[in-house]
DNA sequence: CGATTTTGACCCGCGC
DNA sequence: GCGCGGGTCAAAATCG
């Protein structure tokens, strides 16, 4: 199985983004320009560029989950292998050398060129939730272990069975499915970043070697099995670090609503299948763990714009639009 | 008062 | 088999 890391690299229309984002050139009429490829393509490679027509596609129905991977692979008449799983990211923070290369295990925020251009030193900042984990938790370690045993007597009595069977059940069903994951990173002062869906939290844990916790949380409508991981990185606090498992199966509630200004964070790409960004880009699966990605919202005209780029590729993809529906998506072939 | 969050305990897989 | 860490549960607390 090879794992499909994913980063989303969220920077406001302000500092730096002339410096990392093409689209964002000196000329600020670019903002308001539609989202006709030629008028936002980089002023210092636009004699290069060459795009492809029939590569361009609207994201509209990527955004929501509406399409799935083969509709999608069928849509830019590519073949969706079954080779093509997704992402299951690799985050095991017990592994203190960081691997500079990229590889098919891959750690997002440790791997990240993101990580290392915005790296800064982390101050771990006193957190209630995280402090207890070190002198607390040795203290709770007894009290834990009285309710410990007046829990399983408790149980032993009234719970057993209904565990017992719950257990049976589960054993006697085939192993827990993993769904696919996929993890990108977010240049985010907000933690739990707005998306169009409604989440319920279920679980919250400290991570090790971070000050900062892991946050769990589950889509609230019913039979959708969609969760969410948020974590802060712990190299870059500015970084936040989301991991989507499964797909939904139902609306985004925002847009039901008619109301789609969640897109002003640049969030659709949580819904926007990896691995379509790969097959556009005749990327081997091999190669496919390691997207790159740049966005940046104007909020003046309400346009997104992003670059994604695939190390060991030639072809990068450029995509936007505006909060109010129109999206699209241009290959670019390689200068 | 229902929905959501908090949080300690539990479960499970994995490495040693 | 044991310990560790990630993930989940679920009762209590809090919120709106």
């Amino acid at each position: 199985m090879s794992d499909n890391t994913f980063y989303h690299d969220y920077m406001g229309i302000g500092g730096g983004i002339n410096n990392t984002f093409p689209f964002f050139g000196e000329n600020p009429s670019n903002y308001n320009d539609q989202p006709i490829i030629p008028n936002i393509q980089n002023p210092n490679h636009h004699e290069h560029q060459q795009f492809v027509p029939s590569s361009y596609m609207t994201l509209t129905e990527c955004l929501h989950g509406s399409m799935d991977y083969n509709t999608l692979s069928n849509a830019f008449g590519m073949s969706c292998s079954s080779s093509s799983e997704v992402v299951r990211p690799h985050i095991d923070n017990q592994d203190s050398t960081r691997k500079s290369s990229i590889s098919a295990t891959t750690e997002p925020v440790l791997d990240s060129p993101l990580g290392d251009k915005t790296r800064v030193v982390i101050s771990p900042t006193p957190n209630s939730s995280i402090s207890s984990t070190s002198n607390e938790a040795v203290g709770q370690e007894d009290s834990s272990k009285i309710k410990k045993h007046v829990q399983e007597k408790g149980r032993q009595q009234e719970g057993e069975d209904k565990s017992k069977k719950e257990c049976k059940e589960k054993k006697k069903g085939e192993k827990k499915v993993k769904e696919p994951r996929f993890a990108f990173m977010t240049k985010s002062e907000i933690d739990n970043l707005e998306d169009g869906y409604r989440w319920r939290k279920y679980g919250q844990k400290a991570v090790k070697n971070s000050p900062f916790p892991r946050n769990y949380y589950r889509c609230t409508t019913q039979k959708c099995n969609v969760k969410k991981r948020v974590e802060r990185s712990y190299e870059d606090s500015s970084i936040v670090i989301t991991t989507y498992e499964g797909q939904h199966n139902h609306h985004c509630p925002a847009t039901l609503r008619g109301n789609a200004s969640f897109l002003s964070s640049s969030h659709f790409m949580p819904n926007f299948p990896p691995q379509l960004f790969s097959q556009m880009l005749n990327i081997p699966p091999t190669n496919q763990n390691l997207l790159i990605t740049s966005a940046a919202y104007n909020n003046n005209n309400n346009n997104y714009y992003y670059q994604q780029q695939h190390q060991g590729s030639e072809y990068s993809l450029f995509g936007g639009g505006t909060n109010n529906d129109a999206s699209w998506i241009q290959k670019q072939e390689p200068s």
